[in-house]
DNA sequence: GATTGTGCTGACCGATCGGTCAATATAAGT
DNA sequence: ACTTATATTGACCGATCGGTCAGCACAATC
């Protein structure tokens, strides 16, 4: 006979609140927070509405609580960076860990970018405080690494900027990247490719020496 | 007494419909296509809903109608290059070509972001077709550069979404970079040294001596 | 001046929105 | 076994969604 009587199984709070947040994260991430419907989200959950509401309160917390949670991860990369760093291996760590949260974090990441594209209305407080003071003391470091012959004089801003948007790219228009290549999904060997032409490319383009000597890219 | 009688004054057809259409492509480009309404599209045109309605048919008419519009824009750049062009120059034009058509365009250029973020569901022929096309037919000429000894043999494919993501970076994320510079939007003197740096780095990332001895930038 | 065609819009449609609540089911504590 | 606390959910609320339509304003045609 078939098996029966799982004994209900209550699946403990846990569990339940990260099914709903999993399911809320795709869909706040394809359609923004007013595109997304709690309906939709709890279809995709597999509950009846009013119980997302029963543990998330409002679509609000719900959605303030995804983006809480991605903030939290973008914050672990690139915690320690000293002057006295290697600007090469610091660099190259920055795109790499930043192309790994991204395809760690697909949803996460575009529901970012969402909430950037509409103007940023709940996180303009982080923008303008949290990461501001991030960006400007990576962006110092640079600047000495610069004064030190360590690297071209480039303004430290744009250049983590190119490294942000660069990696990126490659979550957030998954759709036109895997539309061009004309396959679903990005496979490792790609992430390995584009990650090596990023450092290639970059390191370079700002006159650092590569560390290692890879020899994936040939000269000219 | 007070100015009266303004003899009405039909705007004539094409008049009110570039009026919906930027208050359209305004409204669609914050919250994406299912975010947006046609009521705050037509509050923000200063039209009553059903007006909207019978210019435009339908929401999703009005939308691919921006789409199209959007397009054809992004199409008129880098139409003609050949093997025989300079790469230095190309990839020059390229990087500021995209820069400008940024800054022209910010609320269309958000309009295709969220499109894409949404999954394409009304690009995905044009990116897999048209699209798929001009990034293949350019990548073969940036592979016979790098034949010909003219730059570094990177990945034509990666080159090119680099250029497209550091560009696009600064009109889609504006509220990002706007907030961390603590400036409400760029100024002209922003764009060029944006387009300077990137210049820079992407043309000397892949080997290229750049044609022009612009001397804003210092080399270690 | 009656007729016709187009521009325009208030009123309304069924569907869906985020959210509330009372009722019920289950689990835990005693 | 009884009480208490927590989980769960169908039914419902007013508001808003995209879209339809009848009717009015108005200029041109006859």
């Amino acid at each position: 006979m078939t098996a029966v009587s799982v004994t209900h199984e209550s699946p403990s709070r846990e569990k339940v609140e990260t099914n709903i947040l999993m399911a809320a994260e795709e869909v706040f991430s394809q359609y923004g927070y007013r595109g997304a419907s709690l309906q939709v989200i709890a279809d995709r959950a597999g509950l009846p509405k009013a119980n997302i509401l029963y543990y998330m309160g409002s679509k609000q917390a719900l959605y303030v609580r995804l983006l809480n949670r991605m903030m939290h991860r973008w914050n672990k990369v690139l915690e320690d960076i000293t002057p006295e760093s290697d600007p090469a291996t610091v660099l190259s760590d920055f795109i790499r860990a930043k192309m790994v949260l991204g395809q760690r974090y697909p949803e996460g990441s575009k529901l970012f970018a969402a909430e950037i594209l509409a103007g940023a209305p709940f996180l303009s407080d982080y923008l303008a405080g949290e990461l501001r003071e991030w960006v400007a003391s990576r962006a110092a470091i640079i600047r000495q690494w610069s004064a030190q012959g360590k690297m071209d004089a480039v303004d430290p801003k744009w250049l983590i900027f190119l490294i942000w948007s660069a990696t990126q790219h490659y979550t957030e228009y998954s759709a036109q990247v895997s539309g061009i290549l004309g396959r679903d999904a990005l496979t490792e060997e790609d992430v390995e490719s584009i990650s090596a032409f990023l450092e290639h490319v970059i390191l370079k383009g700002c006159g650092i020496t590569q560390a290692s000597t890879n020899a994936h890219l040939v000269e000219k």
